[in-house]
DNA sequence: GAGTGGTCTAGACCACTCC
DNA sequence: GAGTGGTCTAGACCACTCC
């Protein structure tokens, strides 16, 4: 039920309902949840309030409107940027596998404006006792925002993981410029293939919320990654 | 003005006009836009019909709006994805160039669910008498939403122009697989490059506001292209 | 304290889908 | 005709920014 003295609105409280609902399979995918009328008298809130939490949830890709017949459960496929960890961790447990990261290199490098961690590691999926590697990431984390950030065991944990719980900063968006590249002695390597085959590049920078660069990265994606996008015209 | 009589929704009139305003440079980048309450005077609406337009407009990327102070003209870059024809008018025109496009072939084809029209362009920029070729499209556009599509010339209108003016429907978003590719005899003679270099390459499908499907669509980009994504984490 | 956007109420009429 | 979501009105109170 919602909370009206919360200060977490009620849009959000409803919101996080509905999306719960869906996610434990309450409303399965196809099936058109209760209407807005409906709600209205189930959560004692006006139309407004129900509809704010619909349009989020249509947002974000869980829920498709449909004029004069309701709201249906449309679980799409999301902006999949596998490039970054949350998107590694759906993309794993939709397979049914596990995440791994293998740190291949971890040094504290100095740039023109500061000291950086250096960080290079293989990432991909294991499913029982095979491991499928898809991207190579080199990140540089400036130590100014994070000092001591080169003591962390990044085999373990991911490194937003890291921002976030012992530093309370937020990657929220990233900018990437994106090019194709012919793969090297190393990705040949790394992700075990032969010959010349074109590979993924992407690169650029993650921002927290408040706009500040918190990572430079560059990820290559190995011949089994999938790299999709979803776009407004 | 808005006009209450007219079809089009008052938010949608209202978001023209304020685009119109952004693009056309009354509102300057960095500027903020007169206030909620002002636009109830000025355009005789309530709130809730104010707020839904700048909500788009902010979708849409054209504006931030910034809790107690106001509502600021914010051109980021955007999900730029010059794929598109109205991303390549925007790249072509903060570049202060004039977008082409060469129709190389169009004919009718048939696939298993039904006739299509084939669109093969070539796309790029002019500057004075200088052309560069950033992407080659390939689309296919079905004939029983799209009937006597292929009498256009699309050398001088773009695809989703066509749509919106003759067929009033309205790409809204794309679902775009990214795939490294090596370049072949076809797109050196066409980008003129020589060498074997690897391309990127977009395929997937344009939907409609419905989600119907208005276009199956592969884009090679040229070496010139540039490719860049905004996305959230 | 004045002005801004954020949330919410309580209605109204409409276009669309389904029968 | 009954039910759905789409648009819009006319308010209210709030948190936030700036002075």
């Amino acid at each position: 039920m919602l909370n009206k003295h919360e200060s977490v609105p009620l849009y959000v409280q409803l919101q996080n309902i509905i999306r719960d609902d869906i996610i434990c399979g309450k409303y399965k995918e196809g099936e058109i949840i209760p209407s807005e009328t409906e709600m209205m008298k189930t959560y004692d809130v006006t139309r407004t309030t129900i509809r704010k939490a619909i349009a989020n949830l249509v947002d974000e890709a869980l829920l498709i409107k449909l004029h004069g017949k309701g709201t249906m459960v449309c679980l799409r496929e999301m902006k999949q940027n596998i490039w970054n960890f949350s998107g590694f961790t759906d993309y794993a447990r939709k397979k049914n596998e596990i995440p791994v990261s293998q740190v291949l290199n971890k040094e504290i490098i100095s740039l023109n404006n500061g000291q950086f961690m250096k960080l290079i590691r293989l990432r991909g999926t294991r499913r029982e006792t095979h491991t499928k590697w898809l991207t190579l990431d080199t990140s540089y984390v400036p130590l100014a925002l994070f000092p001591g950030i080169d003591q962390y065991d990044f085999s373990e944990q991911s490194l937003y993981n890291i921002m976030n719980q012992n530093y309370n900063i937020y990657p929220q968006h990233a900018t990437l410029g994106i090019h194709p590249i012919l793969g090297d002695k190393r990705t040949k390597q790394l992700f075990g293939y032969e010959g010349d085959i074109p590979l993924i590049m992407a690169e650029g920078s993650v921002h927290g919320e408040d706009g500040t660069e918190v990572e430079k990265v560059e990820v290559i994606y190995g011949p089994n990654a999938e790299f999709k996008v979803v776009t407004h015209i």
